[in-house]
DNA sequence: ATTATTATTGGTTATATTGCCAAATGACAA
DNA sequence: TTGTCATTTGGCAATATAACCAATAATAAT
């Protein structure tokens, strides 16, 4: 393999590895709805601010999100629109393993 | 959040953890072209045997994968037609970023 | 039947990840 | 300046992951 291709691999699954957890799902799917900061995070998911604020830098290492000082607080919001379509994709093939998994039971 | 959400955001995140390595993305990006057996991964990639069995046997838990025993060889496929397009919009991505940096350079 | 081939499973060690706490930073407010 | 609020960073302990080797299973070939 190339060189130039293999570290596109390796990128690709960094990304992939940011989306790996299920807390970061979580905070990449409520961006696609909205910006948040940081402190909204830790609200609604009673995790550390350190543990919030960690996984968030994770996601903007992997260049899915950015952020914005505003005023006192930092304000993340989705970067990487594919994640719109790519999540949907999964959420149909999701769908359907569990439709056959419902067909072959009864 | 209600629980079969909560399920179906787990599942998905563990398709994005099965993709996370770079040995399965590879992985599954050969699988995109055709099917392989095992052996096969196991040469190209110089690998342990077993260690490739078990990227396989991941990759196949989070069902983006199937086997099938013909003769002495596993045969694997890919299942998870979706792959394509996720990949192909990632490429995309990591184009355009990479693009916005050669920008910033000059 | 015996042996060879292909793949999986179990065990071990090295490394990576996650979460919390405590300490540091940075911006606004008094 | 001093203090306060929102966030980040460093460090540590617990857990998870990945690689190899050895042992086992399943099937094909002799």
């Amino acid at each position: 393999m190339k060189a130039f291709e293999k570290k596109q691999q390796d990128e690709m699954s960094a990304i992939f590895k940011a989306l790996a957890h299920p807390t970061r799902l979580w905070m990449v799917r409520e961006l696609m709805r909205n910006e948040r900061c940081v402190c909204e995070f830790v609200e609604a998911s009673h995790l550390d601010f350190s543990t919030v604020s960690k996984h968030l830098s994770l996601l903007k290492q992997a260049h899915l999100i950015e952020d914005d000082k505003r005023g006192k607080n930092v304000y993340y919001r989705l970067r990487a629109v594919c994640l719109v379509s790519i999540v949907g994709c999964l959420e149909d093939h999701l769908k359907a393993l569990q439709k056959e998994r419902a067909e072959d039971r009864s």
